[in-house]
Parts: C-alpha cells; sequence; structure tokens
RNA sequence: GGCGCAUUCGUCUAGCGGCCUAGGACAUCGCCCUCUCAAGGCGAAGACCACGGGUUCGAAUCCCGUAUGCGCUACCA
C-alpha cells in the first residue's frame, strides 16, 4: 500500500473531540490549541465533537467544564456544539445511526464481520494465550464462522460487536506529517472492535467515520494514538476514502516522567483560573510545550501565533510540565496589563481572600492604586490577598518584635515612633516625594549613620525605614515604602504608628 | 512478553552534514542597584548532543545496533 505525501494546501479542518469521561488537563489542551492555530492560520475551520460512546464513563457536567475552558483560551469553534453546522450532529451519540450503516458498509465489503464472542470467552482465549506465553489477541474465531454457524447464532439471538476484518499478513504503511512513514506489520494487530453490543461505536471506529464526513483535513492528537493509526489507515482504504494528514504530537509527562496526574500540579485546566493564572500565560506557556518558532521568540499574542504556526515546527518528543516556568509566563503578563485591567482580574480574588471586614468596604481607586503597588510581585492572582491584605483591614496584626531589628533595639524604637509620627503629622503634601524628604530628614536629624567598608559615615535609612514599614504593614517585605504610605494615606499611617508605640510599651 | 514512538544543559527548546570549542529561555548561584521584598542590569555554572558501531574529507545532524523512558497491546478514549 502506497503512503500518502503531505500535500495539502489551502484551508485546514481540524477538531477536537473531547471525551466527556473526565476534565481533559494541560497536554489535551494542548492538542486543541495545534488543532485550533493550524485551523485559523490556514484560514479553515475548527470544529468540536463530543464522543460519549463509553456511556459507562460519562462524567456528569465534564462537557460543560471541557468547553468552558476551550472558551477562557479563547479557541473558539466553528461547528460543533453549541453552534450546530452543516456536518452535524456533533455528539456521537446523536450519529448511532451513521456508525450502524457505515459498519453495514463494511459487512457488505466484506471488510467486517458480526463476532458472537462473549466477554468471558474472551478472557478465557487470552488466559490461554498468556499460559502458551503467546501474545494477547483475537484469534478470529468468528471471522470465518460458516453461513449456517452465524445463522444459528442469530436464530439463538446471541448478542455481537463488528469486527473490522484486517489484513492478516503484509504490512501497513501510514504516513505521519512530523514522523514520515510508519509501518507496522499486519500480523501484530487483531481485528478491532467497530460496533459495541450495545451497537454504539467504538472511538476507533466513529472517530473515523467522522473525520471523513466532516471532511477533516488534518488530526492531530497524543502520540498515544499512534499504535492504532495503521489500523485507521486500513478501515480507511476499506471505505476507499481518502486518509487525512495527520500529526501525532509528543505527550506532556509530569516532572518525573509519569503521565500527568493531579499529584504533581498538572490539574485540570479551569483551576489553573482558580489559582489565578491568566488564559494567555498558560496558552504562551502550553503551545511552547513541543512547538517553537525559532532559538530565540518566547512571546507570542494570540494573533501572532495564528500567524506564525506552523506544523512542521511541533516536536515529536514528549515534553515535561513545569509549573515554574507557567508561573513565570504568568508574571510577565501580570506585569504587562494596565491598572484597570488587573484591578478587574484580581478583584474576584480579593473578594474571596480577604478578611470579611476588609471586603465590604473595597474602594475601586484604592484597589487599583494598592495593585499598582504589587503589580511586579504578583506572580498568580491568588496571592493578591495576601501580599496586599494589610492595606485594607483596620489595623495590622503583629508581634511586636517585629518591629526591632539588629541595627535598632526596644528604646529607640519608641523613641523614634513618635516623633516620627509628629514630623510625619505635620506634612500636607502626602505624596512620595515629599514623605522621601521627611524621612530622609528624619533620619539625619536622628544621627541613623552607617559606616562603609571605606570608614567614611553615610545616612541609614535601613532602620527606620523598616521600622515604619512593619509597624503600618505588619510585614518586613513591601512595596517601597514612600509610595506605600502614600496610597495608604495620612490618616491610616499616623494611626498605624501610634498603635506600633503603644505595642512597644505595653510589652515593656 | 509483543509492537511502536522518543532520546541536545535539572526543565522548555534552537540545531534538519561544515556557521557548534552546541544558541536562547525558566530554575539555580554570584555581583550591581537598593529602605525590605520583588523587578531590573551584569555575570557564572550547567549538555563528552543516551551509549556503541558505521557512512562521509567532515555528524548533535544520515544508517544500524544497544540501553533507557514512554505509549499501545479493552465491547476506554
Amino acid at each position: 500500500m502506497a503512503s500518502r505525501s503531505s500535500n495539502h494546501t489551502g484551508p485546514a479542518r481540524t477538531r477536537f473531540a473531547p471525551s466527556p469521561t473526565g476534565l481533559p488537563h494541560i497536554g489535551n489542551y494542548r492538542t486543541a490549541i495545534f488543532a485550533w492555530l493550524w485551523a485559523r492560520h490556514t484560514g479553515g475551520q475548527f470544529l468540536v465533537r463530543i464522543e460519549d460512546t463509553d456511556r459507562k464513563r460519562l462524567v456528569p457536567g465534564a462537557q460543560e467544564s471541557i468547553l468552558d475552558g476551550l472558551r477562557w483560551l479563547g479557541l473558539d469553534w466553528d461547528e460543533g456544539p453549541e453552534v450546530g453546522g452543516p456536518v452535524g450532529p456533533y455528539f456521537q451519540s446523536e450519529r448511532l445511526d451513521i456508525y450502524r450503516e457505515h459498519a453495514e458498509m463494511l459487512i457488505e465489503k466484506g471488510a467486517a464481520y458480526r463476532c458472537y464472542c462473549t466477554e468471558a470467552e474472551l478472557e478465557q482465549m487470552r488466559a490461554e494465550q498468556r499460559e502458551r506465553k503467546e501474545p494477547e489477541h483475537y484469534d478470529r474465531r468468528c471471522r470465518y464462522l460458516s453461513p449456517e454457524q452465524r445463522a444459528d447464532r442469530e436464530a439463538r439471538g446471541l448478542s455481537s460487536v463488528v469486527r473490522f476484518a484486517a489484513p492478516e499478513t503484509g504490512k501497513t504503511t501510514y504516513h505521519d506529517l512530523l514522523r514520515g512513514d510508519i509501518t507496522i506489520d499486519n500480523s501484530t494487530i487483531d481485528d478491532m472492535i467497530l460496533l459495541k453490543s450495545d451497537s454504539y461505536p467504538t472511538y476507533n471506529f466513529a472517530n473515523i467515520v467522522d473525520d471523513h464526513l466532516m471532511n477533516i483535513t488534518h488530526v492531530i492528537r497524543g502520540e498515544e494514538y499512534i499504535p492504532s493509526a495503521p489500523r485507521y489507515a486500513q478501515v480507511y482504504r476499506a471505505f476507499g476514502w481518502d486518509e487525512p494528514e495527520v500529526v501525532h504530537v509528543g505527550l506532556v509527562l509530569a516532572p518525573d516522567r509519569s503521565k500527568l496526574s493531579k499529584r504533581h500540579g498538572a490539574l485540570p485546566l479551569l483551576d489553573y483560573r482558580e489559582q489565578g493564572y491568566l488564559p494567555q500565560a498558560l496558552m504562551n506557556y502550553m503551545v511552547l510545550l513541543g512547538w517553537s518558532y525559532d532559538d530565540k521568540a518566547e512571546f507570542f499574542t494570540r494573533d501572532e501565533l495564528v500567524r506564525a504556526f506552523t506544523l512542521d515546527r511541533i516536536g515529536s518528543s514528549p515534553s515535561i510540565f513545569d509549573i515554574g516556568r507557567l508561573e513565570w509566563f504568568n508574571a510577565q503578563y501580570i506585569r504587562q496589563m494596565t491598572p484597570d485591567e488587573l484591578t478587574d482580574a484580581a478583584w474576584p480574588f480579593l473578594l474571596a481572600g480577604l478578611p470579611a471586614d476588609a471586603r465590604a468596604t473595597l474602594d475601586r481607586a484604592y484597589v487599583r492604586a494598592v495593585l499598582a503597588l504589587d503589580q511586579e510581585r504578583i506572580k498568580t492572582l491568588a496571592v493578591v490577598p495576601d501580599l496586599t491584605a494589610f492595606f485594607f483591614v483596620a489595623q495590622p496584626e503583629y508581634d511586636a518584635s517585629l518591629l526591632l531589628g539588629k541595627n535598632l533595639d526596644a528604646e529607640r524604637a519608641a523613641a523614634t515612633l513618635p516623633a516620627l509620627a509628629a514630623s510625619l503629622g505635620d506634612l500636607r503634601d502626602w505624596t512620595p516625594e515629599a514623605l522621601l524628604h521627611v524621612l530622609d530628614g528624619f533620619v539625619v536629624q536622628h544621627g541613623f549613620i552607617r559606616k562603609k567598608a571605606d570608614g567614611s559615615e553615610v545616612a541609614d535609612r535601613g532602620p527606620v525605614f523598616m521600622l515604619v514599614r512593619v509597624a503600618v504593614s505588619g510585614r518586613k517585605e513591601t512595596p517601597g515604602l514612600p509610595e506605600m504610605l502614600a496610597v495608604l494615606g495620612k490618616e491610616r499611617t499616623l494611626t498605624r504608628l501610634a498603635a506600633a508605640a503603644e505595642k512597644l510599651a505595653s510589652k515593656r
């Protein structure tokens, strides 16, 4: 059999065909991204098809969640659930007649047959094969039944499946756009089931029929399907159909090279939304797992990806999911946001994560100013409440010992706080520049000095700045002090300085 | 077990016979900046291109074998 060359040009029709038996993870969506990009790049169509043929494993709500994930990433589909299209329905459970007809066509051609074996019989057959140390495979016992035997089984009302009558000898080659020709020996594959006894199609069959009927030009899927691909090719050829172009992309693995699972921080896609990741960041990170533009480019807008994406630059080896790199992308995208965008994005996280009293009085302008201060410290939106809570609560909680440092004992701290409060109290122009001016003046006046390596003495902001930092925030790490005080406001600042002084007094 | 796919710094990758004494990025470490934490700047370290044979004037790049990893081997997808 001749192998196909990669000669498809023009608009591509690609599809994402999730099974609502669970929530797809990063790897599955990465495949969807590739398919979507290729359709958009070529000016073609992207379809979504729900493969709900496994009635036992259907998970309620999975389908909605899968579609929400696509929408969140901005992967719009031209045909599929909710939007319909000319070659629907797009739910396999609504296409049962189509699969039955096509199975019947193959039976008539002699390319498929009914198999009456029960699960128990098959299990026994496999057990015997194991005992004889033979590879387990269906031994085709129903393939060569005589018409009489067949009639007998039908008369007895035995339930049956439809199997494909695969070539028993020779080799089958199919062409993978990335990996080239892949050839397998026909003796290593058995007759796969096309229609189950409940008359639902198997994935293996439905996906062939649908891809053909839906005029899919490029099938992009995970490499776990490589072993099945020659069998699909055989079925296409039995129908006399042209095969679509096929690309098997490498798997996405966990850091220990095992399959991705929750254990490794690889969550269902939408969980990343809850953890404060931006869809643009996810998209950018995911597309670079197994695809590259060149040796330098890292950041791509959606439009740039559509323009730049080509199938030939997809890699063929598995890649490992690295949450650290995702975080870096996320932080980069957060830094690029405008104050208003950041406020919109962070708002729900503040509502969810702030103490009740702080949450009740959120003021948009104030929130926006606070977020601008912390923008470059936000790796994921989920850290926002913790990072900024002290701006919103009535009084931050902290231990008095936090106020003291290696260059500042309790006595000096206690003396410094009221004096500084007095200086700041006189300040009318509550801006970062004016605040810095007052703070620096205070440092010099009160003799906070530090010796440099060469022995010369310079003003030492450290002790005073840190004292004030902790007094107003209860933390040792915050945005720059003058900027922070400016946003915090005069009233809050003075109140907190007074509270800190009391804290020290009551401790002694 | 059988069959298949894969194999470049810890990680994502560039490389498709000479530009490679292997480039970029994340992470790591150091220095600078500095009121802290970040961010930023500069720099370091990190890959005998899994291993062994070929082919070739020349191989990370082509071929074969081995090893390792992963996948498939279901009336799952």
